[in-house]
RNA sequence: UGGGGCGUAGCCAAGCGGUAAGGCAUCGGCCUUUGGAGCCGACAUGCGCAGGUUCGAAUCCUGCCGCCCCAGCCA
């Protein structure tokens, strides 16, 4: 027996089947899995669990992974999101070499294998309507009744299934069912159809085909075409796995083994492809990849990495244990790979403006600044100061509670890489709003000055009136206001649960150097968060930043407990 | 009420007859020119429940209970 594995770092039960496949040698030690997405819609996170572990496990095995289409229902296909799950595949960091495959590749083949089965008497054409199927299939508790055209003679099977093909016969009017057991307390053994009529557009074979395969016939024979050894799907084919398994042994081919594991859902998300359609197709989000989106392309715009959602896809595990994973462990994964990459910056989200009295009139000041205190390599940057300067409105409170840092009257406050400063009087307009701190600094407090030692409460950032930029940022909060989307008070729909403040566009104003800045590049603007630049919106000269996800933030905890 | 699965901490998840890993979250403390990061510590006398086998049970047996999936010519 070959054994050219290697022992995965992980453990789970899918991996101990593949190591007792590998002991007895049932596929002679080999490891061929594949990702078979239908090309119906945009992937999402949950393909990404399921796309890491399939090429996962090939690369841990030192086997392969194929990709293949699944594209037996052109009625709902298109090369649109064929295109986009390459695309979403190769930035996850997967590589499927030449095999890219789609089981309409194989329509040639089924057909033959379907013409086997009819000449062994294993299927056989019938007449009933969908709806008499369903009538004959029986309940759940009650068994079904055979179809009256299952003991048609195997040449009549033969020059109708022939016809069918030939598209002498509308759509609906026959289907080709195989003849195993209407008694079976299993659903999907009851006769089940493999070939429906169906005119309609492929967008690979055309209109070359007017009978297309169902799932349960093009699936795991196009597994044995290419040589699958382990057919990793979801729980709800668990039921299915008794039909594989007849197909393929009446056939006489190759014979992979379906494993399914629980899906991956997430606190917050939806994961429904159908519901997914329906926030794009109803313009409540903006396309497939609105960085609310849990696709792979949105969280791409948010500017997660494909490092972090790896991480994540590592971290949630694989059982069968429905699950719902809490969001928090997706935003802790950013939060790490972000934190050792992102260029920090300053930008200042609601600016309020602070004049520094004692500081001379049109002098700009060079402050230096650590661009990655995480990673020495990332060097250092100048960072233009002056007498007048933008900080965050919510960094200054007239009336502060007790444990707050920041700036108030009277009260003094570091200016991250700059100079202390103390409050020394509130201008406000005629409504009361604080339009202006007037505020003195300290000459002798310059970071690297000795007297910059001095202990202050807190550090704030802030941003020059004069030399900063005005920049969009788009701040994003959960698409949906429960943890569960689908959980509805009366009937109402998951749209109910929608947050009408999942987006909230800023006018904000940012370092000079940020002007520049390109979509893919990592920051973090000091204190509030991740952030990059959105691909669609962003222009060179006027860009358009996403949050990625927030710092982790004590202060906004501590106040929201009290 | 047929069949197929699943129940280990707030959320995930190891464990495979020898006395409950790890992560996230949470709570303390240290440190800090990001209330970030980092560091230290706490967090299941308990594994859905009840019996049984055993020197010993989350692991084996029996019986309950709970949750999920299946009646598309979708995947």
């Amino acid at each position: 027996m070959a054994s050219p594995e290697s022992t995965p770092q992980t453990s789970n039960f899918i991996t101990q089947l593949i190591d007792e496949h590998n002991r007895t040698g049932r596929y002679e030690g080999r490891v061929h899995t594949r990702f078979p997405p239908e090309p119906n819609g945009y992937l999402h996170i949950g393909h990404a669990k399921s796309i890491c572990l399939n090429f996962g496990i090939a690369a841990d095995y030192r086997g392969l992974c194929n990709l293949r289409f699944d594209d037996t229902n052109p009625a709902k296909e298109d090369v649109e999101y064929v295109d986009s799950i390459k695309e979403d595949i190769r930035w996850l960091g997967f590589d499927w070499e030449e095999r890219e495959f789609y089981a309409s590749d194989y329509f040639e083949t089924l057909y033959e294998y379907a013409l086997k089965l009819v000449r062994d008497g294993k299927a056989f054409v019938c007449e009933l309507t969908a709806e008499q199927i369903r009538e004959h299939r029986g309940t759940l508790t009650e068994p079904g009744r055979n179809s009256p055209f299952r003991d048609r003679a195997v040449e009549e099977n033969l020059d109708l299934f022939e016809r069918m093909r030939a598209g002498e016969f509308p759509d609906g009017r026959y289907t080709l069912r195989a003849k195993i057991d209407m008694g079976s307390p299993n659903l999907n053994m009851r006769d089940p159809v493999m070939y429906r009529i169906l005119r309609a557009h492929h967008h690979r074979t055309g209109d070359a085909w007017c009978i297309y395969p169902t799932y349960d016939w093009a699936h795991g024979q196009s597994d044995s075409i290419e040589g699958i050894t382990h057919s990793i799907c979801t729980l709800e084919f668990e039921d299915h796995r008794p039909l594989y398994d007849w197909f393929v042994e009446n056939l006489g081919i190759h014979h992979p083994r379906q494993i399914e594991f629980a899906r991956l859902n997430v606190t917050y998300m939806i994961m429904s492809k159908r519901k997914l359609l329906r926030l794009v197709q109803e313009n409540i989000v903006d396309g497939w990849d609105d960085p609310r989106m849990p696709t792979i392309s949105g969280l791409r715009r948010r500017g997660y990495t494909p490092e972090s959602i790896r991480d994540f896809a590592d971290r949630v595990g694989v059982a069968k244990k429905e699950s719902t994973i809490d969001i928090a462990l997706l935003e802790h994964c950013v939060r790490e790979d972000l934190n050792a990459r992102a260029l920090r910056v300053m930008a200042v989200l609601d600016p309020v403006k602070v004049v520094l009295t004692n500081f001379p009139e049109g002098q700009v000041e060079m402050m230096e600044a650590v661009n990655n205190p995480e990673d020495p390599t990332a060097g250092m940057r100048q960072v233009p100061f002056t007498r007048e300067l933008y900080i965050e409105r919510e960094d200054f409170m007239e009336d502060p509670p007790g444990k707050f840092f920041r700036l108030a009257p009277g009260r003094e406050v570091r200016l991250r890489y700059a100079y202390i400063i103390k409050c020394e009087e509130v201008v406000k307009d005629n409504a009361g709003n604080i339009v202006e701190l007037r505020c003195s600094y300290d000459p002798q407090t310059r970071s690297g000055m000795p007297e910059a030692n001095r202990k202050v409460k807190g550090t704030l950032h802030w941003v020059s009136a004069s030399e900063s930029v005005e920049a969009e940022v788009r701040l994003y909060d959960r698409l949906f206001l429960r943890e569960d989307p689908d959980e509805t008070d009366n009937g109402e729909d998951f749209l109910a649960n929608l947050n009408p403040d999942s987006l909230q566009i800023l006018r904000a104003r940012v370092e000079p150097s940020l002007v520049d800045a390109l979509p893919g590049t990592l920051y973090q603007f000091e204190r509030k968060g991740y952030f990059t630049v959105d691909s669609r919106y962003g222009r060179p000269g006027t860009p358009v930043f996403n949050r990625t996800v927030s710092l982790r933030d004590t202060w906004a905890r501590m106040s929201t407990k009290s």
